[in-house]
This record gives C-alpha cells, sequence and structure tokens, in this order.
DNA sequence: CCCTTTACGTCAACCATGTTGACTTACTTT
DNA sequence: AAAGTAAGTCAACATGGTTGACGTAAAGGG
C-alpha cells in the first residue's frame, strides 16, 4: 500500500482525471446559463423557457412530443412554458398540414429575437473558449461529448453527408486511428 | 446574398459548429445527471444533495462560506439540503479549529459511499467516452470546458506542480503552439 | 475592552419547474 | 365503428431556488 497517490500508479491519475472532468462540466454548465438565467428573469421567464425557444428556433415546425423527447419532461411540465410563450406572443402554433393533431411550433419574430440574444452570450462564450483552445482541441471536445451522451440521441449530431457523427471532426479523428 | 449557407461561407459553418456545441452540452449534462437522479430519488434525496455530498467528498473539511462559492446558492437554500444530510448521517459538522465559527464539513461512512454509488457511475460514462475518443482528444475536451468556465473558478483546476492549467494537457497544447 | 465584522443558522413567504394521475377533445388508423 | 394517438387541461404535490429579516457566537481592529 506505498505509494498509493504517486506517479506509479495509474489508477490514481485515472480517478483525478475523471473527477476533473465531472466537476468542470459541472462549472461549465453552471456558467454557460448563468448569463443567460439573468436576462430571463428580467422578462419573467426562466430556464426551462429558452430550452422551448431555443429547440424550437433550431427546428422550426417542430411538433409537442419532439420537444418532449428533446426536453425528457412530462407534457404538463411542458405545457405551462410553453403557453406562457404562446400568450406573450414568443411561439405561433399551427396544425400539421398531413396530421391535424399536431401542434407546429415555431418562433415569432419576437421569440427569434430573444432566441438570439439569448444564445449570443452562450455563442460568444463558446466561441471564445473554442478560439483559446484551438481546432484540434475543439474536434477533442466534439467527440467527448458526443459520447457522454445517450446514444438515442447522438444521431442528431449526425451530418448526413459523411455517413458519421460530428461531420468533419469524426473524419478527421477516425483517419487519424486507422 | 447568394449562397448563404454553402461551403464558401465560413460565417454559416461557425454559426452551425457553435450551436452544435451548445445542444450538445445541453443534452451531455442532461444524460449526465439523469441517472444519478434516479439513484438519489429512491433515498429521497434529490440533485442539490449530490451536489453537496460531491464537493465535500472532494474537499474534507471544506466550510459552509466555501460550499456557497462552489454552488452559486444562497445559505438559505443549502441549509435546507444540508441540514438534512446531516440528520440522516450523510454528513458530519466539527467547527474550525483556528476559527470556531466555521463548520468544518466531512462525509461520513455512509456519505463517502453514497457518494461512490453515485460517481461510479458518472465516472463510468466519461471514462467510457474518454477511451472511445482517445487521448488527445480528452486532452482537447478539457481545455476547451476549461475555458467555458468563468476565469475566477478556472484556477480550481490548476496543477500546482506545472505552473498552469490542467496540468500536463495545458502543457502539451502550449508546447504546440509556441 | 468595546465595537464591528464575519460565519453560520433560522423563520417565513414566494416562485419556477419538475412530478403523477385522471380526464377530454380531435383526429388518424385499422 | 373502434382503437389508438397528439395534444390539452385540472389538480395536487415535491424540489430547490429566491428575498428579507433577524439571531448567535466568535474574531479582530481601534
Amino acid at each position: 500500500m506505498v505509494d498509493v497517490k504517486g506517479i506509479a500508479n495509474p489508477l490514481f491519475l485515472r480517478e483525478e482525471e475523471l473527477r476533473q472532468a465531472i466537476e468542470m462540466l459541472f462549472f461549465a454548465y453552471r456558467d454557460f446559463t448563468g448569463e443567460p438565467d439573468a436576462m430571463l428573469a428580467d422578462l419573467g421567464l426562466g430556464r426551462a423557457h429558452h430550452r422551448v425557444i431555443y429547440f424550437v428556433g433550431r427546428n422550426p415546425g417542430i411538433t409537442v412530443s419532439e420537444l418532449l423527447k428533446i426536453l425528457r419532461i412530462t407534457k404538463q411540465s411542458l405545457s405551462r412554458v410553453l403557453s406562457h410563450l404562446v400568450e406573450e406572443g414568443y411561439i405561433v402554433q399551427r396544425p400539421g398540414e398531413r396530421d391535424r393533431r399536431q401542434r407546429l411550433l415555431t418562433l415569432t419574430q419576437k421569440g427569434v429575437e430573444l432566441e438570439r440574444r439569448l444564445t449570443a452570450n452562450q455563442r460568444e462564450r463558446i466561441a471564445t473558449a473554442f478560439r483559446n483552445a484551438g481546432a484540434e482541441a475543439v474536434q477533442g471536445f466534439n467527440l467527448v461529448l458526443h459520447g457522454i451522451i445517450d446514444p438515442e440521441d447522438r444521431r442528431r449530431f449526425d451530418v448526413p453527408g459523411t455517413g458519421g457523427p460530428l461531420g468533419a471532426a469524426r473524419l478527421k479523428a477516425g483517419a487519424g486511428k486507422r
């Protein structure tokens, strides 16, 4: 039991490395959401509203059930937030054409503007981190984060033409291995 | 205004790249916390308890105010969670030696065991992602995540001997640039 | 030695956002 | 026509954040 934490013990390094990752994920998420949360609070909205606005903006015409799958919350929980956003004029609903039971969701101009303001903050934070870390690091970041996500949702990041996840990032990483 | 999304437009690629990062961060965090949350629910605990247990385990003898700085919540909010954990025997408090106003927090054996179970899950998820992505990708992941964190908390990840953040990861990345 | 500051705790009220369960309406599918 | 599906609604409840006010004990500076 000598040298438990010494350099000769790979298990300690591994444990330490993994704990660092756990903590960085916590701090990064905390800070990543902090500023948008403050902006939202000024408008009487919360983080839940942000998530809805983000994913509706990203997937115009998305159905309620698709949105529920992404957010992994109940429809009752979504309902409170979504109906508020509709009442306040951030989002419009229209019936689906093929299936008229569906309510297709789209941002209004007001919604688009809010989404832009909120996302600009997050984008800027990430852009700075990307710039400082360099292109290779960004690929590594994408690859690891991709692997942390549940398999069923990884395919959201597949890029159609490339036949693999994450488009060019994956192609390049894969090339280096094979 | 032709070719707005075409390959000739670097702004579109950049925007898309940043949005992918935003979304991956959301999905990764969602899935990273999902399974521990379910374990905690069986014990009548929540994610807030997990965070406290984690950081007390990681920093034995931490003071309440240090913990508050990490979590960025109010003491009233922490109090509810922390006193519950003390009552249930996961954490013990003892007065500080130099400053007897302080309550130094430490996990009990019961607390250590719970912490291990919860963290094992997250560690496994990250370890798998690390293994599949490769060592270089892990360094990139660390470097980018580090850059996303607010500067005042980045130093938590500095490694004493190396004179820079993230120990070896940073040394290697820096060597390539200079 | 007093006085101020600090570390921590507590009570109370409120809010955002998640849950479960039961039920309805409208539409699609078989 | 019957069954299934998409969405909404009402109600009750839990967790974990917030602000504000106040209390206690210890530390530290004049």
